[in-house]
DNA sequence: TCGTGTTTAGGCAGAC
DNA sequence: GTCTGCCTAAACACGA
Protein backbone atom coordinates (compact mmCIF):
# COMPACT_ATOMS: atom_id res chain seq x y z
CA UNK A 1 0.00 0.00 0.00
CA UNK A 2 1.04 3.35 -0.49
CA UNK A 3 -1.30 5.17 1.16
CA UNK A 4 -0.40 8.93 0.82
CA UNK A 5 -0.73 11.15 4.24
CA UNK A 6 -3.59 13.19 2.87
CA UNK A 7 -5.35 9.60 2.14
CA UNK A 8 -4.62 8.43 6.01
CA UNK A 9 -6.43 11.49 6.89
CA UNK A 10 -9.22 11.13 4.27
CA UNK A 11 -9.52 7.79 5.67
CA UNK A 12 -9.84 9.34 9.17
CA UNK A 13 -12.55 11.25 8.38
CA UNK A 14 -14.26 9.11 6.56
CA UNK A 15 -14.19 6.37 9.99
CA UNK A 16 -15.68 9.71 12.29
CA UNK A 17 -18.26 10.12 10.12
CA UNK A 18 -18.92 6.71 10.31
CA UNK A 19 -19.31 6.70 13.40
CA UNK A 20 -21.35 9.54 13.50
CA UNK A 21 -23.35 7.93 11.07
CA UNK A 22 -23.82 4.85 13.44
CA UNK A 23 -24.62 6.95 16.34
CA UNK A 24 -27.00 8.33 14.30
CA UNK A 25 -28.81 5.46 13.42
CA UNK A 26 -28.34 3.42 16.69
CA UNK A 27 -30.39 6.36 17.83
CA UNK A 28 -33.31 5.75 15.95
CA UNK A 29 -33.31 2.40 16.15
CA UNK A 30 -33.98 2.23 19.81
CA UNK A 31 -37.35 0.80 19.45
CA UNK A 32 -35.68 -2.26 18.06
CA UNK A 33 -35.92 -4.46 21.10
CA UNK A 34 -33.28 -6.29 19.71
CA UNK A 35 -31.24 -3.42 20.06
CA UNK A 36 -31.40 -2.89 23.39
CA UNK A 37 -29.28 -5.07 25.15
CA UNK A 38 -26.87 -3.76 22.59
CA UNK A 39 -27.37 -0.25 23.34
CA UNK A 40 -25.51 0.18 25.99
CA UNK A 41 -22.93 -1.90 24.84
CA UNK A 42 -22.35 0.73 22.00
CA UNK A 43 -23.22 3.92 23.36
CA UNK A 44 -20.27 3.01 26.13
CA UNK A 45 -18.12 2.51 23.61
CA UNK A 46 -18.83 5.63 21.45
CA UNK A 47 -16.02 7.15 22.76
CA UNK A 48 -13.55 4.29 22.26
CA UNK A 49 -15.22 4.24 18.99
CA UNK A 50 -14.66 7.88 17.72
CA UNK A 51 -11.33 7.74 19.09
CA UNK A 52 -10.54 4.34 17.16
CA UNK A 53 -7.72 3.88 15.06
CA UNK A 54 -8.79 3.61 11.52
CA UNK A 55 -7.63 -0.51 11.82
CA UNK A 56 -10.69 -0.65 14.31
CA UNK A 57 -12.81 1.15 12.83
CA UNK A 58 -12.47 -0.12 9.70
CA UNK A 59 -14.00 -3.50 10.92
CA UNK A 60 -17.32 -2.51 9.54
CA UNK A 61 -15.24 -2.98 6.26
CA UNK A 62 -13.85 -5.62 6.55
CA UNK A 63 -16.91 -7.55 7.42
CA UNK A 64 -18.34 -6.34 4.61
CA UNK A 65 -15.64 -7.25 1.93
CA UNK A 66 -14.03 -10.48 3.09
CA UNK A 67 -17.06 -12.36 4.07
CA UNK A 68 -19.67 -11.91 1.82
CA UNK A 69 -19.88 -13.11 -1.27
CA UNK A 70 -22.60 -11.00 -1.77
CA UNK A 71 -22.43 -7.85 0.44
CA UNK A 72 -25.11 -7.25 2.99
CA UNK A 73 -28.19 -8.79 2.67
CA UNK A 74 -31.55 -7.60 1.87
CA UNK A 75 -33.42 -5.34 4.44
CA UNK A 76 -36.30 -7.37 6.04
CA UNK A 77 -38.88 -6.38 3.46
CA UNK A 78 -36.83 -8.84 0.98
CA UNK A 79 -36.16 -11.31 3.49
CA UNK A 80 -39.26 -13.51 2.65
CA UNK A 81 -38.54 -13.99 -0.58
CA UNK A 82 -35.35 -15.19 -0.29
CA UNK A 83 -35.87 -16.91 3.00
CA UNK A 84 -38.63 -18.53 1.04
CA UNK A 85 -36.08 -20.13 -0.90
CA UNK A 86 -34.62 -21.61 1.96
CA UNK A 87 -31.76 -19.59 2.43
CA UNK A 88 -28.66 -21.02 3.32
CA UNK A 89 -26.44 -19.21 5.88
CA UNK A 90 -23.35 -17.21 3.75
CA UNK A 91 -19.95 -16.88 5.61
CA UNK A 92 -20.81 -13.69 7.00
CA UNK A 93 -22.75 -15.73 9.42
CA UNK A 94 -20.32 -16.79 11.43
CA UNK A 95 -17.78 -14.39 10.97
CA UNK A 96 -17.42 -12.76 14.34
CA UNK A 97 -16.56 -9.22 13.03
CA UNK A 98 -19.76 -8.98 11.54
CA UNK A 99 -21.89 -9.77 13.94
CA UNK A 100 -21.28 -13.57 14.65
CA UNK A 101 -24.87 -13.90 15.36
CA UNK A 102 -26.91 -13.98 12.00
CA UNK A 103 -26.65 -16.72 9.77
CA UNK A 104 -26.71 -14.57 6.76
CA UNK A 105 -28.27 -15.11 3.61
CA UNK A 106 -26.57 -14.62 0.23
CA UNK A 107 -28.56 -12.36 -1.57
CA UNK A 108 -28.78 -9.60 -3.50
CA UNK A 109 -27.54 -6.48 -2.01
CA UNK A 110 -30.40 -4.05 -2.58
CA UNK A 111 -29.96 -0.03 -2.35
CA UNK A 112 -32.28 -0.79 0.15
CA UNK A 113 -29.77 -2.11 2.07
CA UNK A 114 -27.00 -0.26 1.45
CA UNK A 115 -29.04 2.61 2.65
CA UNK A 116 -29.40 1.32 6.34
CA UNK A 117 -25.81 0.72 6.64
CA UNK A 118 -24.47 3.50 8.97
CA UNK A 119 -22.47 5.56 6.70
CA UNK A 120 -21.64 5.43 3.16
CA UNK A 121 -20.16 2.21 2.24
CA UNK A 122 -16.98 2.94 -0.07
CA UNK A 123 -17.71 2.01 -3.33
CA UNK A 124 -20.91 1.15 -3.12
CA UNK A 125 -23.18 4.42 -1.95
CA UNK A 126 -20.51 6.48 -3.20
CA UNK A 127 -20.89 6.44 -6.51
CA UNK A 128 -24.65 5.80 -5.73
CA UNK A 129 -24.93 2.65 -8.22
CA UNK A 130 -26.15 -0.56 -6.33
CA UNK A 131 -26.43 -3.19 -8.96
CA UNK A 132 -28.15 -5.89 -7.94
CA UNK A 133 -27.49 -8.40 -11.35
CA UNK A 134 -25.74 -11.26 -10.10
CA UNK A 135 -26.76 -13.20 -6.94
CA UNK A 136 -24.44 -16.08 -7.15
CA UNK A 137 -27.27 -18.23 -4.60
CA UNK A 138 -29.67 -18.26 -7.42
CA UNK A 139 -28.00 -16.85 -10.66
CA UNK A 140 -26.72 -20.52 -12.25
CA UNK A 141 -24.78 -18.73 -14.76
CA UNK A 142 -22.23 -17.32 -13.11
CA UNK A 143 -19.06 -19.00 -11.19
CA UNK A 144 -18.14 -17.47 -7.82
CA UNK A 145 -15.37 -15.49 -8.13
CA UNK A 146 -13.83 -17.79 -5.13
CA UNK A 147 -11.28 -20.12 -4.80
CA UNK A 148 -12.21 -23.72 -4.00
CA UNK A 149 -10.39 -23.03 -0.56
CA UNK A 150 -12.21 -19.93 0.28
CA UNK A 151 -15.65 -21.54 -0.31
CA UNK A 152 -14.92 -24.25 1.89
CA UNK A 153 -13.96 -21.82 4.20
CA UNK A 154 -17.17 -19.96 4.02
CA UNK A 155 -18.81 -23.68 4.06
CA UNK A 156 -16.85 -23.95 7.20
CA UNK A 157 -17.40 -20.79 8.81
CA UNK A 158 -21.32 -20.97 7.94
CA UNK A 159 -21.30 -24.22 9.41
CA UNK A 160 -20.74 -22.28 12.96
CA UNK A 161 -18.82 -25.79 13.93
CA UNK A 162 -15.35 -26.72 14.12
CA UNK A 163 -15.22 -29.26 12.09
CA UNK A 164 -17.41 -29.91 8.94
CA UNK A 165 -18.21 -33.17 6.92
CA UNK A 166 -17.71 -33.10 3.31
CA UNK A 167 -21.73 -33.60 2.02
CA UNK A 168 -22.37 -30.52 4.02
CA UNK A 169 -19.56 -28.50 2.26
CA UNK A 170 -20.70 -29.50 -0.91
CA UNK A 171 -24.71 -28.82 0.44
CA UNK A 172 -23.31 -25.44 1.64
CA UNK A 173 -21.94 -24.76 -1.92
CA UNK A 174 -24.68 -25.84 -3.90
CA UNK A 175 -26.97 -23.90 -1.55
CA UNK A 176 -25.35 -20.26 -2.06
CA UNK A 177 -24.08 -21.23 -5.60
CA UNK A 178 -26.41 -21.84 -8.14
CA UNK A 179 -23.42 -21.95 -10.26
CA UNK A 180 -22.26 -25.54 -8.41
CA UNK A 181 -26.06 -26.94 -8.88
CA UNK A 182 -25.98 -26.74 -12.33
CA UNK A 183 -22.33 -27.69 -13.36
CA UNK A 184 -20.33 -30.42 -13.88
CA UNK A 185 -20.20 -32.28 -10.50
CA UNK A 186 -16.42 -32.77 -11.08
CA UNK A 187 -16.46 -29.60 -9.17
CA UNK A 188 -16.73 -31.80 -5.95
CA UNK A 189 -13.67 -33.60 -7.24
CA UNK A 190 -12.12 -30.17 -6.90
CA UNK A 191 -13.41 -29.76 -3.32
CA UNK A 192 -11.97 -33.42 -2.26
CA UNK A 193 -8.66 -32.31 -3.84
CA UNK A 194 -8.41 -29.02 -2.73
CA UNK A 195 -9.16 -30.40 1.09
CA UNK A 196 -6.87 -33.00 0.95
CA UNK A 197 -4.08 -30.85 -0.89
CA UNK A 198 -4.53 -27.81 0.72
CA UNK A 199 -2.31 -27.41 3.83
CA UNK A 200 -5.01 -25.22 4.87
CA UNK A 201 -7.49 -28.20 5.92
CA UNK A 202 -7.30 -30.52 8.39
CA UNK A 203 -8.73 -33.94 8.72
CA UNK A 204 -10.94 -34.82 11.58
CA UNK A 205 -11.33 -38.33 11.40
CA UNK A 206 -14.84 -39.48 12.48
CA UNK A 207 -15.13 -41.18 15.58
CA UNK A 208 -16.37 -45.18 15.56
CA UNK A 209 -19.30 -43.93 17.39
CA UNK A 210 -20.22 -41.46 14.65
CA UNK A 211 -22.37 -43.04 11.66
CA UNK A 212 -21.60 -41.66 8.31
CA UNK A 213 -19.27 -41.65 5.76
CA UNK A 214 -15.66 -40.15 5.68
CA UNK A 215 -14.55 -37.48 8.16
CA UNK A 216 -15.35 -34.11 8.95
CA UNK A 217 -12.81 -31.48 8.15
CA UNK A 218 -11.68 -27.47 9.27
CA UNK A 219 -9.11 -24.96 8.97
CA UNK A 220 -6.03 -25.31 9.90
CA UNK A 221 -4.70 -22.57 12.97
CA UNK A 222 -1.47 -22.11 10.90
CA UNK A 223 -4.36 -20.52 7.84
CA UNK A 224 -5.98 -18.52 9.95
CA UNK A 225 -2.71 -16.85 11.01
CA UNK A 226 -1.47 -16.25 7.88
CA UNK A 227 -4.44 -15.06 7.16
CA UNK A 228 -4.33 -12.46 9.65
CA UNK A 229 -0.65 -12.08 8.60
CA UNK A 230 -1.64 -11.31 5.49
CA UNK A 231 1.18 -13.64 4.14
CA UNK A 232 -0.98 -15.14 1.61
CA UNK A 233 -0.02 -13.78 -1.85
CA UNK A 234 -2.99 -11.77 -3.19
CA UNK A 235 -4.25 -13.28 -6.21
CA UNK A 236 -6.70 -12.62 -8.23
CA UNK A 237 -9.69 -15.20 -8.80
CA UNK A 238 -11.55 -14.40 -12.47
CA UNK A 239 -14.07 -12.57 -11.20
CA UNK A 240 -17.03 -14.34 -12.46
CA UNK A 241 -16.72 -17.80 -14.98
CA UNK A 242 -19.54 -17.60 -16.57
CA UNK A 243 -21.54 -21.01 -17.10
CA UNK A 244 -21.48 -21.60 -21.22
CA UNK A 245 -25.13 -23.21 -21.10
CA UNK A 246 -26.15 -20.45 -19.33
CA UNK A 247 -24.53 -17.45 -21.04
CA UNK A 248 -26.90 -16.45 -23.76
CA UNK A 249 -29.07 -15.17 -20.98
CA UNK A 250 -26.80 -12.71 -19.24
CA UNK A 251 -26.72 -9.29 -19.27
CA UNK A 252 -23.39 -7.70 -18.23
CA UNK A 253 -24.28 -4.75 -16.43
CA UNK A 254 -21.81 -1.50 -15.97
CA UNK A 255 -20.56 -0.87 -13.31
CA UNK A 256 -17.87 1.76 -11.78
CA UNK A 257 -16.54 2.00 -8.50
CA UNK A 258 -14.82 5.08 -7.61
CA UNK A 259 -11.27 5.05 -7.18
CA UNK A 260 -11.33 6.68 -3.95
CA UNK A 261 -13.33 3.70 -3.27
CA UNK A 262 -11.47 1.56 -4.31
CA UNK A 263 -8.49 3.25 -2.55
CA UNK A 264 -10.12 3.17 1.02
CA UNK A 265 -10.75 -0.48 0.91
CA UNK A 266 -7.31 -1.43 -0.50
CA UNK A 267 -5.82 0.84 2.20
CA UNK A 268 -7.55 -1.33 4.90
CA UNK A 269 -7.30 -4.88 3.19
CA UNK A 270 -3.50 -4.22 3.24
CA UNK A 271 -4.00 -3.04 6.87
CA UNK A 272 -5.57 -6.19 7.94
CA UNK A 273 -4.43 -8.80 5.59
CA UNK A 274 -7.85 -9.58 4.43
CA UNK A 275 -7.00 -8.99 1.02
CA UNK A 276 -7.30 -12.42 0.28
CA UNK A 277 -9.23 -12.56 -2.34
CA UNK A 278 -10.09 -9.11 -3.00
CA UNK A 279 -10.05 -7.46 -6.02
CA UNK A 280 -11.61 -4.14 -6.59
CA UNK A 281 -13.02 -5.36 -9.63
CA UNK A 282 -14.28 -8.10 -8.49
CA UNK A 283 -15.67 -6.27 -5.66
CA UNK A 284 -17.48 -5.47 -8.58
CA UNK A 285 -18.98 -8.74 -9.05
CA UNK A 286 -19.06 -9.82 -5.72
CA UNK A 287 -19.86 -7.07 -3.22
CA UNK A 288 -22.16 -4.65 -5.50
CA UNK A 289 -23.86 -7.61 -6.93
CA UNK A 290 -22.45 -7.16 -10.17
CA UNK A 291 -19.60 -8.40 -12.85
CA UNK A 292 -17.39 -6.57 -14.40
CA UNK A 293 -17.51 -6.13 -18.15
CA UNK A 294 -15.57 -7.09 -20.17
CA UNK A 295 -13.86 -9.71 -17.67
CA UNK A 296 -15.62 -12.60 -18.47
CA UNK A 297 -12.55 -15.25 -17.84
CA UNK A 298 -11.77 -17.96 -20.12
CA UNK A 299 -9.82 -20.02 -18.25
CA UNK A 300 -11.34 -23.07 -18.99
CA UNK A 301 -9.68 -25.30 -20.59
CA UNK A 302 -12.57 -28.02 -20.58
CA UNK A 303 -13.55 -29.68 -23.70
CA UNK A 304 -17.09 -29.43 -24.32
CA UNK A 305 -19.57 -31.77 -22.27
CA UNK A 306 -19.59 -33.61 -25.25
CA UNK A 307 -16.14 -34.09 -25.05
CA UNK A 308 -16.03 -35.58 -22.17
CA UNK A 309 -14.31 -38.89 -20.52
CA UNK A 310 -16.97 -41.66 -20.00
CA UNK A 311 -18.80 -41.41 -16.89
CA UNK A 312 -17.55 -37.95 -16.29
CA UNK A 313 -21.00 -36.54 -15.83
CA UNK A 314 -23.21 -39.69 -14.86
CA UNK A 315 -24.31 -38.10 -11.92
CA UNK A 316 -25.82 -34.62 -11.59
CA UNK A 317 -25.07 -32.38 -8.98
CA UNK A 318 -26.26 -32.89 -5.51
CA UNK A 319 -28.63 -30.66 -3.50
CA UNK A 320 -28.88 -29.86 -0.17
CA UNK A 321 -31.43 -32.04 0.39
CA UNK A 322 -29.70 -34.82 -0.93
CA UNK A 323 -31.13 -38.31 0.88
CA UNK A 324 -27.57 -39.09 0.67
CA UNK A 325 -26.89 -36.89 3.83
CA UNK A 326 -27.58 -38.43 6.98
CA UNK A 327 -29.61 -37.75 9.52
CA UNK A 328 -26.68 -36.28 11.22
CA UNK A 329 -25.42 -34.08 8.39
CA UNK A 330 -28.78 -33.30 7.56
CA UNK A 331 -28.71 -31.76 11.17
CA UNK A 332 -25.54 -30.35 10.77
CA UNK A 333 -26.70 -28.89 7.72
CA UNK A 334 -29.50 -27.50 9.37
CA UNK A 335 -27.24 -25.12 11.01
CA UNK A 336 -25.98 -23.74 7.33
CA UNK A 337 -29.18 -22.35 6.97
CA UNK A 338 -31.90 -20.39 8.23
CA UNK A 339 -33.19 -17.26 7.92
CA UNK A 340 -31.38 -14.27 9.93
CA UNK A 341 -32.58 -10.37 10.95
CA UNK A 342 -31.21 -7.88 9.03
CA UNK A 343 -31.52 -5.39 11.54
CA UNK A 344 -29.63 -7.23 13.98
CA UNK A 345 -27.35 -7.46 11.23
CA UNK A 346 -26.61 -4.43 11.34
CA UNK A 347 -27.20 -3.48 15.05
CA UNK A 348 -24.98 -5.27 15.82
CA UNK A 349 -21.78 -4.10 13.49
CA UNK A 350 -23.34 -0.90 15.16
CA UNK A 351 -23.19 -2.22 18.69
CA UNK A 352 -20.89 -5.21 19.89
CA UNK A 353 -18.49 -5.42 16.85
CA UNK A 354 -17.30 -2.29 16.88
CA UNK A 355 -16.87 -1.96 20.69
CA UNK A 356 -13.50 -2.65 21.87
CA UNK A 357 -14.03 -3.31 25.26
CA UNK A 358 -15.59 -6.03 27.21
CA UNK A 359 -16.14 -9.16 26.33
CA UNK A 360 -19.27 -9.74 24.55
CA UNK A 361 -19.22 -12.74 23.42
CA UNK A 362 -20.90 -15.31 24.93
CA UNK A 363 -18.29 -18.26 24.00
CA UNK A 364 -18.24 -20.37 26.87
CA UNK A 365 -15.68 -19.54 29.76
CA UNK A 366 -12.97 -22.15 28.50
CA UNK A 367 -13.21 -21.57 25.16
CA UNK A 368 -12.31 -18.03 25.40
CA UNK A 369 -9.88 -19.20 27.42
CA UNK A 370 -8.42 -21.24 24.61
CA UNK A 371 -7.75 -18.69 22.81
CA UNK A 372 -4.62 -16.53 22.53
CA UNK A 373 -4.91 -16.29 25.98
CA UNK A 374 -4.64 -19.86 26.70
CA UNK A 375 -1.97 -21.74 27.48
CA UNK A 376 -2.59 -25.11 25.38
CA UNK A 377 -1.38 -23.35 22.30
CA UNK A 378 0.44 -25.31 19.79
CA UNK A 379 2.48 -22.97 17.17
CA UNK A 380 2.46 -24.23 14.01
CA UNK A 381 5.48 -25.74 12.38
CA UNK A 382 7.04 -24.11 9.62
CA UNK A 383 5.66 -22.65 6.93
CA UNK A 384 3.95 -25.47 4.71
CA UNK A 385 4.06 -27.90 6.98
CA UNK A 386 1.02 -29.09 8.66
CA UNK A 387 3.38 -30.68 11.62
CA UNK A 388 2.66 -33.57 13.14
CA UNK A 389 -0.14 -32.56 15.11
CA UNK A 390 -2.18 -33.32 12.16
CA UNK A 391 -2.02 -37.17 12.93
CA UNK A 392 -2.94 -36.42 16.10
CA UNK A 393 -6.53 -35.60 16.85
CA UNK A 394 -6.78 -34.57 20.06
CA UNK A 395 -3.68 -32.18 19.55
CA UNK A 396 -5.09 -30.76 16.78
CA UNK A 397 -8.25 -30.21 18.92
CA UNK A 398 -6.10 -28.18 21.55
CA UNK A 399 -4.37 -26.37 18.73
CA UNK A 400 -7.43 -25.40 16.40
CA UNK A 401 -9.48 -24.44 19.52
CA UNK A 402 -6.25 -22.72 20.81
CA UNK A 403 -6.47 -20.36 17.75
CA UNK A 404 -9.90 -20.70 17.29
CA UNK A 405 -10.59 -17.04 17.37
CA UNK A 406 -8.55 -16.36 15.00
CA UNK A 407 -10.46 -18.24 12.35
CA UNK A 408 -13.50 -19.61 13.55
CA UNK A 409 -16.46 -17.53 14.54
CA UNK A 410 -18.17 -20.66 15.56
CA UNK A 411 -18.71 -22.49 18.73
CA UNK A 412 -16.48 -25.40 19.50
CA UNK A 413 -19.35 -27.85 19.75
CA UNK A 414 -20.11 -31.37 19.07
CA UNK A 415 -22.09 -32.67 16.48
CA UNK A 416 -24.96 -33.71 17.97
CA UNK A 417 -25.78 -30.73 19.75
CA UNK A 418 -28.84 -29.42 17.88
CA UNK A 419 -28.72 -26.75 15.16
CA UNK A 420 -29.24 -23.24 15.93
CA UNK A 421 -27.12 -23.28 18.77
CA UNK A 422 -24.90 -21.28 16.42
CA UNK A 423 -27.31 -18.34 17.28
CA UNK A 424 -25.57 -17.43 20.42
CA UNK A 425 -22.10 -17.56 18.29
CA UNK A 426 -19.79 -15.11 19.78
CA UNK A 427 -18.51 -12.47 18.36
CA UNK A 428 -14.89 -11.57 18.56
CA UNK A 429 -13.88 -8.26 18.30
CA UNK A 430 -10.97 -6.70 16.85
CA UNK A 431 -9.17 -6.65 20.26
CA UNK A 432 -9.29 -10.33 20.33
CA UNK A 433 -8.78 -10.36 16.67
CA UNK A 434 -5.43 -8.49 16.93
CA UNK A 435 -4.80 -9.38 20.25
CA UNK A 436 -4.50 -5.53 21.21
CA UNK A 437 -3.37 -4.32 24.42
CA UNK A 438 -2.51 -8.46 25.38
CA UNK A 439 0.55 -8.23 26.93
CA UNK A 440 1.08 -12.05 25.49
CA UNK A 441 1.94 -9.54 22.28
CA UNK A 442 4.33 -6.92 22.93
CA UNK A 443 4.43 -4.07 20.88
CA UNK A 444 6.04 -4.66 17.51
CA UNK A 445 5.45 -8.28 18.13
CA UNK A 446 3.23 -10.23 15.61
CA UNK A 447 0.72 -12.30 16.59
CA UNK A 448 2.82 -15.62 15.15
CA UNK A 449 5.69 -14.22 17.20
CA UNK A 450 3.72 -13.72 20.37
CA UNK A 451 1.70 -17.40 19.86
CA UNK A 452 5.38 -18.81 19.24
C1' DT B 1 -22.35 -49.26 -5.50
C1' DC B 2 -21.31 -45.00 -3.96
C1' DG B 3 -19.09 -41.58 -1.23
C1' DT B 4 -14.84 -40.34 0.42
C1' DG B 5 -9.94 -39.49 0.45
C1' DT B 6 -5.42 -39.47 -1.71
C1' DT B 7 -2.31 -38.88 -5.29
C1' DT B 8 -0.55 -37.56 -9.71
C1' DA B 9 -0.39 -34.84 -13.74
C1' DG B 10 -0.96 -30.94 -16.62
C1' DG B 11 -2.26 -26.31 -17.73
C1' DC B 12 -3.29 -21.42 -16.79
C1' DA B 13 -2.47 -17.01 -14.75
C1' DG B 14 -0.64 -13.65 -11.54
C1' DA B 15 3.36 -12.29 -8.89
C1' DC B 16 8.10 -11.75 -8.59
C1' DG C 1 11.46 -16.69 -17.12
C1' DT C 2 10.44 -18.71 -12.85
C1' DC C 3 7.65 -19.49 -8.98
C1' DT C 4 3.45 -20.17 -6.98
C1' DG C 5 -1.37 -20.88 -6.48
C1' DC C 6 -5.35 -22.58 -8.47
C1' DC C 7 -8.09 -25.50 -11.36
C1' DT C 8 -9.19 -29.66 -13.77
C1' DA C 9 -8.96 -34.43 -14.64
C1' DA C 10 -8.11 -38.99 -13.65
C1' DA C 11 -6.95 -43.11 -11.20
C1' DC C 12 -6.96 -45.73 -7.25
C1' DA C 13 -8.03 -47.39 -2.58
C1' DC C 14 -11.00 -47.74 1.25
C1' DG C 15 -15.16 -48.13 3.82
C1' DA C 16 -20.22 -47.82 4.63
Amino acid sequence: MSASCEDSVGLEAELLNAAAHAEELDNNNNNNSNNNNNNNIFQSNQDSLCLDDSLTSLQWLQEFSILGPHGPSPPPHQQSSLLGQEAPSSPLAADPACGGCMPLTPGKPTSAAYSRMPFPLPGIVAHGHCPDDVDYRTNPAVKPPYSYATLICMAMQASQRSKISLSCIYSWITDNYCYFRHADPTWQNSIRHNLSLNKCFIKVPRRKDEPGKGGFWRIDPQYAERLLSGAYKKRRMPPVQINPALQGRLRPAPLSVDARSQRLLQEFEEATGAEQRWDPQLAEGTMLGSWPVSRVVGRKRKPPPGCRAPGSQAKGPRRSSSPLLCVEEQKELGSLKGSFDWDALLDSALSGDLSLDGPLSPIPKEDQDLTVHGTQIFPAEAPGGRGADRHNPDLEEETFLATAFLQCPWVEEEVEQGPGDYLCTSTVNLEQLFDLGDPLVGPGETLSEALL
